[in-house]
DNA sequence: TTTTTTTATGACAGAGTTGTGACGTTTGCA
DNA sequence: TGCAAACGTCACAACTCTGTCATAAAAAAA
């Protein structure tokens, strides 16, 4: 699970670093702009998983910005959090003329934009994202957060299923310790790389007879066996 | 399947066209009017699968139209999603009361909308086709808000017959508490993660034996057993 | 072989999570 | 108005999870 990405145009500091701390500390990659223009310009070069767009901005208003996300064939999928203040006439604005997902008046309440931003998120990647991992009589279900052996059912732990489940979806693939803390503990986990053993250890010890699916690549990192 | 009909019943033209334009795009055929007494009429005649309601309205008031419609045997099972200004003494218990399935404050979010809306079309698609809910000896009829267990029936307060009947929708899926607050408790509740756990207890305790079907999955949320 | 490097294992403490009882507030109702 | 039920919040204890470290084992290198 790569870390998503949220673009913040926003003109006005305080609410743009107001907004990049919270962001930041809900685990998310943050880019920010005050300018229109520019925000518009970054959207394009780097495709961000969701974008919070102030309506009113200096070089280029928030509207405009948004037509211009629309008209671009990476950019028209883009969800778009648009932000108004108080009094600035957004029902029209937002509903006649553009696709905006969503939008929020200032001052909002930052715990209620995070359950948005998590829904729209999750709804866009539920769309792409598939069911069931299975491979070698292991299965494992991410929604239910269930995992079997041969049928038969074993328990893990969250920190246990993210890993078995980043281990099986690069089945075949040499995983690196230091790719493993960032995918399945995060790119703000300082951590001592033997925790990635301990953990190996502990799934194999779960999987019984399947441990050996996880193979150890001496001198590199683990690999699930193909 | 044919295109579902929303009827709009609202006098402020910048909302009407706000609420036309959106529903429209999000795939509904709509018909609308801005006057109370010709809202109802073509409520009437034109019986559509879901009716928005403004409270203040000329020729006939909001609740009015509500009543009228509870009392017609063909409108009587259209979802009424109530709205007002804020600051109109819209209380809930008495739209409710009157037959309105929901209700929204405005200045509302139009992508809420759009979700209840979804929701409460998609319920009474259930409910017209199935009716109850029932697994593993617990069953719901969420359009007779009653529950049962093996047959025996059992009291739960609205909080916990939301927040079961969510369960039950999702039955083997693992819904985080963030999901549930979000769906059981609405976005706009600044809630206390806690509080999931304190009505999963007073559900299990109301559950007696069958409080296994409700499963912990720590670090993660919580299960209704497959 | 011996030495060095790398990985596995066992133990442990602290961090985090959950269940529970209690309490205060709100809401509906008599 | 007062009462009872419903609900959200909180504090706390029990418990689980998880990261870290010391050490053993294994593999690779010399």
């Amino acid at each position: 699970m790569t870390k998503q990405t949220i673009l913040i145009i926003e003109d006005e500091k305080d609410i743009r670093e107001l907004l990049v701390y919270n962001l930041r500390k809900d685990g998310y990659a943050i880019l920010d702009s005050g300018d229109g223009k520019e925000g518009l310009d970054m959207a394009r070069s780097k495709l961000p998983d969701l974008i919070l767009l102030d309506l009113m901005l200096p070089g280029l208003d928030g509207l405009s910005v948004c037509r211009e996300l629309e008209r671009g064939a990476n950019t028209a999928s883009i969800p778009v959090i648009m932000l108004t203040a108080k009094g600035e006439e957004m029902d029209r604005v937002v509903g006649l003329e553009l696709g905006a997902d969503d939008y929020m008046v200032k001052p909002f309440s930052v715990r209620e934009l995070l359950l948005r931003i998590r829904n729209i998120l999750k709804r866009h990647v539920q769309a792409a994202a598939g069911g069931s991992l299975s491979r070698h009589g292991l299965s494992l279900d991410p929604g239910a957060h269930k995992a079997a052996v041969e049928g038969v059912s074993i328990d893990l732990t969250a920190t246990e299923f993210r890993l078995l489940e980043n281990m099986l979806r690069h089945a075949g693939q040499v995983r690196s310790r230091e790719q493993l803390l960032d995918d399945v503990w995060g790119y703000h986990f300082e951590g001592y790389a033997r925790t990635v053993d301990t953990h190996m250890r502990r799934l194999r010890a779960k999987l019984g007879a399947a441990a050996d699916l996880l193979e150890t690549v001496r001198g590199v990192g683990y690999r699930f066996k193909d």
